[in-house]
RNA sequence: GCGGGUGUAGCUCAGUUGGUUAGAGCACCGGUUUGUGGUACCGGGGGUCGCGGGUUCAAAUCUCGUCACUCGCCCCA
């Protein structure tokens, strides 16, 4: 491979197969989600960095290490969405669709975040993703939750995947866990890891899923989250919970759950693989309640979840199931137009109609063949002149001569 | 951003202690006469051995750098 013309690092050509496979995937969640009452939405690729600078937390890795963001012409900072939240919140306030709560968005489109490459992890990644503003009532916690366990169930991963699910409370409570937690870190200094050391300056919260075993043993006697939860958390939380189990939907409660956005709070939920190396979430989401109101906006509150296209693929078995498909087969140039004439009128009928470019017969059975065509209409001189055309099942070789006016109501009726 | 591994035809890989025109399978193209594919046989195209520098009479093979992929960490979908 001469790799003077290389994609950048991190960003992959999706050729038919991954168009199939995006797709297919795409198709899923649009058709489950739109069950669920989530219309389509696009928001722009990049917006000002703001957008993400105010949503996302500062301090959060996103925002200081992650985000492509450059300057254009005008001099605007601008940045490639690193996730699609905070686009669709924007869009709400932007089109002053405030009013029409509950508001229920669909999204589908790349992402970009500068991260070091890894099997499941690009810097230009695609995610699919539903929003639910406007309710603040724990049913639509479960419906959000249970429209990705359906898109789980649906690609059949379900065995290769666990919902994770955790309340982090209130932006105040969690302050003063948060307070606590770093407190009772710091009498173990000597003993935490060193990412841990540096969490504990930045994020202490990030300590409780560090993978660290002198770290997991720290933790196990720390305080916890939930105990500093409010009593609405709480409620809320148990009643979540509850909406699942009555739905049937099998969860595991991981109080170090901890999630990277800053906009989080109460219910957050994973669903967790141990396929995909260091990758481990696939479908990701939680509630952000204050995020509205942080940008600008009323205060209303949201939750959503995203899941990451190329994970999904990587855990599916997904079969594309081809359409019956013809091979129109002129013998003799002379014979073309005829032929194409015909292809044109079978794809009329939403018939999939292929008639190669050249070669003899032969040839093109052969092409026929590659293309897995389940027909092949051969038309030469000798057939024109008998007003009719032969019709090739190329998977049992039987070969049958049809006249012309009949051979589209006899192509339809083999097909379907 | 940190640490490890890998990089030879479109794909999967061989390539001996550095030594003459770099190989295989699959795929692709053509042929095995004239209007019949999927099997078989024969033939062909395609690689400046990721890229750049260094050591050497000589480098795919050693060395340094760089790029990309990959594994772990960080973090995340």
């Amino acid at each position: 491979m001469n790799n003077k013309l290389q994609a950048v690092r991190g960003t992959h050509d999706h050729l038919h197969i991954d168009m199939y496979n995006y797709n297919y995937i795409v198709n899923i969640v649009s058709r489950i989600s739109a069950n669920y009452g989530f219309k389509p939405i696009a928001t722009p690729i990049f917006e000002f960095s703001n957008v993400f600078k105010r949503t996302l937390g500062e301090s959060s890795d996103i925002v200081t290490k992650e985000m492509y963001t450059f300057k254009d012409k005008a001099e605007e900072e601008i940045t490639l969405r690193p996730e699609g939240t905070a686009g669709v919140v924007r869009a709400i306030i932007s089109n002053g669709l405030a009013q029409e709560m509950p508001f229920k968005a669909f999204y589908h489109g790349p992402m970009f975040r500068y991260e070091r490459p890894q099997k499941g992890r690009l810097r230009q990644f695609h995610q699919v993703g539903i929003e639910l503003l406007g309710v603040k009532k724990e049913q639509a916690d479960v419906e959000v939750i249970a429209c990705a366990n359906q898109v789980i169930k649906e690609l059949n991963i379900q065995k290769l995947s666990k919902l994770n699910i955790n309340s982090l409370g209130n932006i105040d409570d969690r302050k003063k866990y948060i307070k606590d937690l770093a407190d009772y870190l710091k009498n173990y200094k000597n003993k935490l890891s060193k990412d841990s050391l540096i969490r504990l300056e930045k994020n202490p919260l990030r300590i409780l899923d560090s993978k660290s075993e002198d770290d997991i043993s720290i933790i196990k006697n720390a305080p916890r989250l939930n105990e500093y939860l409010n009593s609405a958390s709480r409620e809320n939380f148990k009643l979540v919970l509850e909406g699942l189990e009555n739905l049937n939907i099998k969860y595991i409660i991981n109080e170090n759950l901890v999630r990277g956005l800053d906009y989080y709070n109460d219910t957050t939920f994973e669903f967790i693989t141990d396929k995909l190396g260091s990758q481990s979430a696939i479908i990701a989401g939680g509630r952000y309640d204050g995020l509205m109101k942080q940008m600008g906006g009323s205060d209303i509150p949201g939750i959503g979840w995203a899941g990451g296209i190329e994970r999904l693929v990587l855990l599916s078995t997904i079969k594309t199931v081809k359409n019956k498909h013809i091979s129109i087969i002129p013998v003799g140039e002379e014979n073309n137009n005829i032929c194409f004439d015909l292809a044109q009128k079978l794809r009329e009928k939403n018939i999939s109609v292929e008639m190669s470019y050249s070669g003899n017969l032969k040839k093109r059975l052969k092409n026929a063949n590659k293309l897995a065509s389940n027909y092949a209409i051969i038309i030469g001189t000798e057939e024109i002149n008998n007003n009719s055309a032969l019709v090739r099942n190329l998977e049992t070789g039987e070969q049958n001569k049809i006249t012309l006016p009949k051979i589209i109501k006899y192509i339809e009726k083999i097909l379907f």
